[in-house]
DNA sequence: CTGCTTGCAAATAGTTTGCACGTTC
DNA sequence: GAACGTGCAAACTATTTGCAAGCAG
């Protein structure tokens, strides 16, 4: 829990307000299913995979079947409500558009970090100013040591990496 | 494919020669399989999918298995002589360890471009300053467009900054 | 010879899809 | 009432694994 990032609990109904609009706004229909996924990645601090979507909605609401969830991911990525990242070799995770940030994630401990976005935002420009590239998602994900566990494989000698 | 020597890049044999003594000296063993699989990541210019790496040795070695070739990308992976990203949903491309750079991949047309070192370079170290976050891997994805596929989504090129 | 490697096939994990029915607008 | 969304089950893709036979050292 050492996100330095800003949690808005508060922010969890204009979230949800904006994306009941902009699914209106695509002739969707708002559906119980729908409003469940959203509260869950709300709930969850933005960083969850569609299985653990899935689980938290179970809890309250167990006839929502799992391919819904998944659906209802990519209908709202489609609206640019979410997105997805692949961490690592098995699931994807899904978080809020409006956490535009980069994720840090630590190979050791699987700590997920925020890195503001000032430090990412020069190199985005810089690519797009050298090399044309323009980063569209505004997001990528970078594998490596948090301070901890560099710190703990530096003097420990604890060298192991699977 | 074929272990002719002398005609390809000249770090090409390098690589190999890199690889079997790390093999040696994690009392591995240096099987035809093995060679077959780096000769296909170096010579597809370092960006393959387990099942690309496997078709190409196919051509020359229908014996070997696609099994066997997950296996010996994890072996190599472990050895630290290759690497492997998740770039979108599906497969993860494997390339080679020495090739330290950033991949930069068209959302639109999946060209991957590489970045220069330096631009990230600077990202890292800063990363490391001000959140003790080590990137060990040096490496990680940006998505985003490339130069011609911006160009053309952005309808009709207005600007042409070189 | 010894045990790391492989081929094979079958198992897994994560995600997607076809179809008929239920819901939302 | 029509179009959209959903449940269900089955398909699919990428990757992993158990086991016996095969080779490298």
């Amino acid at each position: 829990m050492t996100l330095t990032a800003g949690a808005g609990h508060a922010s969890a109904d204009r979230v949800l307000e904006r994306t009941i609009k902009a699914i209106h706004a695509h002739g969707g229909r708002v559906t119980p299913a729908r409003l469940a996924v959203i509260s869950a990645i709300v709930d969850s601090e933005g960083h969850v995979s569609a299985e653990e979507i899935f689980e938290r909605i179970q809890a309250g609401s167990p006839d929502i079947h799992l391919s819904t969830v998944y659906r209802t991911l990519e209908a709202l990525e489609k609206l640019g409500v979410v997105e997805h990242v692949h961490l690592g070799h098995g699931r994807a995770i899904y978080h809020l558009e409006e956490n535009l940030h980069q994720h840090l994630v630590c190979e050791s401990c699987g700590k997920i970090i925020e890195a503001p976005r000032d430090l990412t935002e020069r190199l985005e420009m810089e690519l797009e100013a050298r090399l044309g590239f323009y980063t569209r998602a505004h997001h990528f994900s970078i594998i490596g040591l948090c301070r901890d566990c560099h710190r703990r494989e530096q003097g420990g000698g604890t060298k192991n990496p699977t």
